[in-house]
DNA sequence: GGCCTAGAGCGACAACTGTCGCGTTAAGAT
DNA sequence: ATCTTAACGCGACAGTTGTCGCTCTAGGCC
């Protein structure tokens, strides 16, 4: 029935400690929807997953432990960049994911990202989890180098993505303004448009100093 | 000694009260900047503040009501952005500030960020601020107008400084990179690119849509 | 100087949070 | 089927947090 090869000697992974793992993760993030992150106690967590509160202390310590897991799960949905045709329709469709996902009520997104900010491990996963996202989305600026859309000289393609995305997590999340239902489309426009007029091209990274 | 015109039948603002509001807003300041805004607790300012507990709950409620003060009372400290002759100096020097701002050991700036998310006042009180210091900002882009740096076509001056500042924000308070000492002027000199290139104009709000 | 009272101090209290030791259950291996 | 023990359930516990009623201090006014 068992693999023979893999001895587990020790940890004991499956049957029921599964079962409650998931029923506390699925508990986190409905807590966290309904309460938000300030909502995010132990004991309401033990109590909708229907576990005991030590068992959530014992396996996940504190608050912070409980997002790490959330956090690494939401890393595990494969996730792919979007493919327009264009990096201009690219950039503004990857905006309006990341608006619609900061403007939903209630926004797991915006939830995690201040939660975050409570505990250096849940902080640590969120930042691998983005690193990860925008490695993925270097392709974008690859596909549109292909296409000969930007120089052929080679494209910072980290920093034109931050360009791109960054106004939408500045107004929505730590301005708090009102969502502008183009601001996904003008960031895009003007990454581009900073992009074709050599904003980001690598040869900039010597310095030439101010 | 007191005026005459200004009766105070009900409120007593001075002395005593004065003080106590003093130490206990020094003390916030003071704990915020040595145990982070998580070691940010009633009972541990009010100890330090010399002050009783009850005081503290009755004056400011919770922990959000403190940082309303403090925000307050660091909206009131006069500012004045850069002025150094150019657009792309100005919104250099701009970032540069902002990166110390965030990047200095003990933050007090990303301190507040993170304690905003605690509490709708304090979150409230830190959108004014900042929606204060952009207005404030905007006369860098209409000097840059006067001298004709920016085509005389009305540009969108908050747009330009949100494009030239938000990669700061999102690279050392989201995605929490290490600092780079050349990012406040290559966000800054990406901004002035795309404005030049028609970004920001005015004219481009009459959606062309995509 | 003396009076009035806003606001601070004080201690007691209930509610909540996190920890511990021990008994029970069931996963995994034979 | 049976055994071993990892992981959960449980109740008790100390420490912390926020509230309340009361007393006392001192600011503002005469």
């Amino acid at each position: 029935m068992t693999d023979p090869t893999t001895t587990t000697p020790d940890r004991r992974p499956g049957g029921r400690t599964a079962r409650v793992r998931a029923q506390v993760l699925d508990a986190v993030c409905a807590e966290l929807a309904e309460n938000g992150h300030e909502g995010l106690t132990m004991e309401g967590v033990a109590t909708r997953a229907g576990v005991h509160r030590t068992t959530v202390y014992r396996r996940w310590r504190d608050v912070g432990g409980l997002l790490v897991d959330v956090i690494d799960a939401a890393g595990e949905i494969d996730w792919q960049p979007p493919d327009t045709g264009s990096l201009r329709g690219d950039l503004t469709a990857l905006n309006q994911q990341i608006q619609e996902s900061l403007v939903v009520q209630p926004s797991l997104a915006v939830a995690l990202m201040a939660a975050s900010f409570h505990s250096e491990q849940a902080a640590r996963a969120q930042t691998r989890l983005w690193a990860d996202r925008y490695a993925q989305c270097e392709i974008l600026v690859e596909r549109a180098v292909e296409r000969g859309e930007l120089p052929a000289q080679r494209t910072d393609a980290r920093s034109l993505l931050i360009a791109a995305t960054a106004p939408l997590y500045h107004q929505l999340v730590l301005l708090r303004a009102d969502p502008d239902p183009h601001l996904p489309e003008r960031a895009a426009e003007t990454a581009v448009l900073a992009a074709a007029a050599g904003a980001f091209s690598v040869r900039r990274r010597r310095e030439e100093s101010m």
